[in-house]
DNA sequence: GACATGCTGTGATGACAGTCACCCTACACG
DNA sequence: CGTGTAGGGTGACTGTCATCACAGCATGTC
């Protein structure tokens, strides 16, 4: 079903239209633009008020539980997901169950981009971990409209772009790590530089089990246990319920250089 | 110096005016979607006329003696680079010199288009390993020509996408295989599929050095060396000079399923 | 010819980390 | 309130593979 957005003039909009009862996510997309307009990745923020208006007629709204499936690696593209919120789990995995953990998306990312601008099949499983709500364009209302907004394609290049970046990065970061440890050390250093309180804090919500760890790095639920027992006793970090804090920053990256 | 592109139209074009003697690599981009119009993927295939001449003003031709780097991770991006002739390696490296291929670029790929068009600079380093005839368009130049052709903004997605999609295989393979063996024997497998004679042959020429394949799926160069000797005296495969032939795919591949 | 350089092949060694096995705690749920 | 399940913690064992070391074997070059 198609969702009404209301078109936002740039810069400053009435934030009570964005909470409407009706369609209470519809508008966000718009919104995000407005309260967090530093977000110059968003790929919706700033449009014209005609694409906008095309846009909320090519989008339906969808919620998913938590363990629900978006979509799964190697199915032929259906469209794109724009996530609003919740947190979805995009990964891939061998034939005999074994995982990796490419990313968890949070709010505002647009999840199948790649497959649907190609047309190739998608390349990861998209699971929901927090339940999500979203918008999803079909893959042909979705070309159609970049053919009638160029303006658009450039956005979603920038995006595709920073994908590209983003996956090299951790490609980087498995690849070129001598030891487990090593990996370990740099995801959490990744993870309270995205997820911290801001200015390179060192203490973040740890959302994820030692298995998801590990399915991150390419690693055994095991060590990832006793390595983080070992930094725990190093005093590198500490961990209190789902929370982790940095002791000492210097040190876990010291200990990552000493290994290269 | 600017290059003069001819415009050719679209399905058949003269091909004495492409092997022009003052520019003989400048027609080559259109030459390419003429006689091999299959390559939906490449970048300038099938544009309008305009934007080929506009094109023609703003691609610089430029060639790279084997050694040079085009350009290196983490400088900010000066522009893209459309490979004409040559190889190109595009690795990334860490402190202590360890290195990573990510991908050897064949003629007809556009080189530096995530960073260039993200405005992040390069994630990778751009070595050639086989002396290369580019076609260089600054930052600005190219930025402005996407934002006049509405039309190739599309096409640089798709390109993004297809690197996008090449990057998680790549992941994949390193970061799913259980052992060196099962890495390496998805190497071949995919350098034979990608440079192969064609249909899914099993002979091919395998242009690197046990260390540069080392690099590539992030293991040492003894352990390539001995993991070749192996797979030679279970008659996988043989190596005549720098010829590969697979002798026994399906037992390769069987090889790669015997471990997951 | 003498020499350097780059690539390949092979042995010995040892550390890292995956696997198996088990126990413990917390917590949801009937 | 017992029971099931998901997650965390730890020990013992073992295979893989990086590392070091060195030895061939081309190739180019002075």
């Amino acid at each position: 079903m198609p969702v009404s957005f209301k078109i936002v003039p740039n810069g400053k909009g009435s934030r009570t239209a964005a909470t409407s009862a009706m369609h209470p996510y519809g508008l966000e997309i718009i919104e995000n633009c407005v309260t967090r307009p530093h977000r110059e990745d968003r790929l919706f923020c700033n449009l014209s008020p005609s694409a906008l208006l095309r846009l909320s007629e090519i989008a339906s709204a969808s919620s998913y539980p938590k363990g629900a499936t978006l979509f799964m690696e190697g199915q032929s593209p259906r469209g794109v997901f724009i996530l609003l919120a919740g947190r979805v789990k995009l990964s891939t995995s061998s034939i005999d169950g074994r995982t990796l953990i490419v990313r968890i998306s949070e709010p505002g990312e647009v999840l199948g981009l790649p497959a649907t601008i190609t047309g190739t099949s998608y390349e990861l499983t998209a699971a929901v971990v927090e339940s999500v709500q979203t918008n999803f364009i079909s893959r042909p209302d979705f070309l159609g409209f970049l053919r009638e907004h160029g303006e658009v394609s450039l956005r979603v290049a920038q995006q595709l772009g920073a994908s590209y970046h983003a996956a090299i990065t951790e490609m980087r970061s498995i690849g070129l790590s001598r030891s487990v440890g090593e990996k370990l050390a740099r995801f959490l250093l990744d993870w309270c530089v995205s997820h911290g309180n801001g200015t390179g804090e060192i203490r973040s919500q740890l959302t994820m089990t030692h298995e998801e760890i590990a399915e991150m790095i390419g690693a055994s639920r095991e060590t990832v246990t006793r390595l983080l027992t070992a930094f725990k006793k190093k005093d590198f970090l500490q961990i209190k319920g789902s929370t982790l804090i940095i002791r000492n920053k210097s040190n876990l990256e010291n200990f990552i250089d000493s290994h290269e």
